[in-house]
DNA sequence: TGCTACATGTAACAAGTTACATGATTAT
DNA sequence: ATAATCATGTAACTTGTTACATGTAGCA
């Protein structure tokens, strides 16, 4: 139910074609919500059945016309009313903590290695988060109040990498110390 | 795709009937990969029919009689490919991020309840972790092969909840502290 | 009497993925 | 030439969720 949301969120912006919409699910949106571009105009489709968005054609000279959709007040209060409705966690589904979980069935270097190629993905991550912060998030006590939400989303996807960057630190070291007991084939 | 590996993963314990399987992926596994079972219930169907897993009859007494699911040697052979094989990060899709992001449309204080809210619920979740670290591993030098994994992919739990939670403190710190300038309704 | 636990499924629907299809423009 | 960008979609398939359906045993 929440791509929705996270279309409304972030058509409350400024309105967008699908085209751009999905663009912004592989940058920023996406850091949390991602989503291909079908799921985004199918869901833009219902959005609108719904009465949700509303649409405008524009054309474009020496360019494909494009449907710019935007938010309606009903989609407004909709997405208030979902934002004060207490939710649950997010449910974890992650294929690296099956591996750790198995990790038993298989030599003990291939899940070392498995964890230091993790290490090095989020390590990666952190810095594409820290530079996006550098640039747009400079000074964070003197935000105007839209951004002020967006560097908290911001901060909440380096928390997140940080906590697994820093278990796959602790696992690695822990692998490496008790190597001694390991029976490799 | 990694339902199945969870599956597999499970079953590489001891042979699970459903039923069981279900519980497990409520407990322990569904910390990291939730399932319900009429997903277990497809999914064996389906590891049955690629023969990655065997089942078995049992007639029981007094009780409904249930079907017991073994990994075969395909099976064993086919999760270990896919330990293996390298995998991407796990996508995040998380609702609270996408409420924060569009956090400016309601009052500050219905964010604020929210995060206190995850707070809260990331706290117990960490309190039934470190429970189950205490009472199964103790001693995580003198730990045989197979429960130091469990025992990691326990510790990968704690350090996911931890950001998290690192993140909602900070967040309520920082919209607490700059709450003077907010344009409350 | 009604609730929980045991045990297995079907059916319908919603959400997410992969592949296919079209067609113009602009940059290399 | 050919690749990338802009712009939108359909079709088929896999996963995940919700609701329905069935029946026994044991407990309060």
């Amino acid at each position: 139910m929440a791509l929705a949301h996270a279309i409304l969120a972030t058509l409350m912006d400024r309105p967008y074609c699908g085209y751009d919409l999905r663009k912004r699910f592989e940058g920023s949106v996406g850091f949390f919500w991602q989503a291909s571009f079908q799921q985004i105009y199918r869901e833009l489709k219902k959005l609108e059945e719904q009465g949700l968005v509303h649409s405008e054609a524009i054309a474009q000279e020496s360019r494909p016309g494009k449907n710019v959709f935007a938010v309606t007040a009903e989609g407004e209060a909709f997405l208030q009313t979902w934002i004060e409705t207490p939710c649950e966690m997010a449910p974890l589904r992650d294929d690296l903590q099956v591996k750790m979980f198995a990790g038993f069935v298989v030599p003990r270097e291939t899940i070392l290695m498995e964890l230091q190629h993790h290490q090095a993905m989020h390590q990666e991550r952190i810095a594409v988060y820290h530079q996006i912060e550098q640039n747009a998030f400079a000074n964070p006590e003197q935000l105007p109040e839209k951004d002020l939400f967006r560097y908290l989303t911001l901060r909440g996807g380096i928390q997140y990498e940080m906590g697994w960057l820093t278990w796959c630190e602790a696992a690695i070291a822990f692998l490496t110390q008790h190597s001694a007991s390991a029976i490799d084939p």
